[in-house]
DNA sequence: ATGGTCGGCAACCGA
């Protein structure tokens, strides 16, 4: 089974690149962040004619997740509680009686800002989620943008960047303490090389050119799940598409 | 790398 995540930065702007790189990667499973389309606005139609069924939710210019899946879909849910005011950042389904949770978790703004904190609340929330939800034995694939470049050799230049929201010690110790309740880093089971990134700022002509990037996108998996994968890696190709987005899909292969 | 570029959506916010 193949599963992949990708933070596209608009489904509607990205539909050509996500249909091409489903077309040729027939994954299983691709878990989608920042859609950014409220659900009346959601491309639907352009992915009728694909293999795949979809559960998302969004909401209008900001956030969104969705799940793209050849299999089917016994059951998805939203969110933390299914508040309805609160932002699209997480959906779960259940797939081949794995749970699939796909998160995009907030990007901080700066140290200063009640953004920030807001992302730091988010990672203790979920970590409520998973203990309150589930068990470590519980078979788990966790993915999406996590907005954390989890250790020094996540990012470029790592020593100038402990004051950033994706580096600060908080938010790295915020993930490592979900993390350590029961998951897998499984692209650093398969590739433990430094300098693998999966997002390149826009804002910057160079930093994809010269690889200074950050890690961001990642994939977990609880014990049952993480003992049975057989690969990971990142697919740089769709950055150097046409309109790319800022992010790149990382996949990961589990012999199930 | 030390500033800039995207996307959404209609002026700026968010990343």
């Amino acid at each position: 089974m193949k599963i992949a995540s990708f933070n596209v930065n608009s489904l509607r702007a990205r539909v050509p690149i996500v249909l091409s790189w489903l077309e040729k990667n027939q994954p299983d499973i691709l878990c989608l962040q920042e859609t950014k389309a409220q659900d009346i606005d959601f491309p639907l139609a352009d992915f009728e004619e694909t293999d795949y069924q979809c559960v998302f939710k969004g909401q209008k210019s900001y956030n969104g997740v969705a799940i793209f899946s050849k299999h089917n879909i016994t059951d998805a849910m939203f969110g933390f509680n299914e508040e309805p005011r609160e932002q699209p950042r997480l959906i779960c389904a259940q797939i081949k009686g794995i749970y699939i949770v796909n998160t995009y978790i907030p990007q901080g703004q700066s140290l200063e800002s009640e953004k920030y904190q807001y992302k730091l609340e988010w990672f203790k929330r979920l970590k409520k989620y998973f203990s309150e939800n589930f068990s470590p034995q519980d078979p788990i694939i966790w993915v999406g943008d996590f907005n954390i470049a989890p250790t020094p050799i996540d990012v470029f230049n790592p020593e100038t960047r402990e004051d950033h929201v994706c580096y600060h010690i908080a938010g790295r110790n915020a993930m490592a303490d979900i993390v350590s309740w029961g998951f897998t880093d499984i692209f650093r089971k398969h590739c433990p090389e430094p300098g693998q990134y999966t997002f390149w700022d826009y804002r910057s002509k160079v930093s994809f050119r010269q690889n200074l990037g950050w890690r961001l996108d990642h994939i977990m998996a609880t014990e049952s799940v993480a003992k049975r994968s057989s690969a990971s890696y990142i697919d740089k190709e769709p950055r150097t598409m046409p309109r790319p987005s800022d992010h790149t899909p990382i996949i990961a292969e589990f012999d199930i």
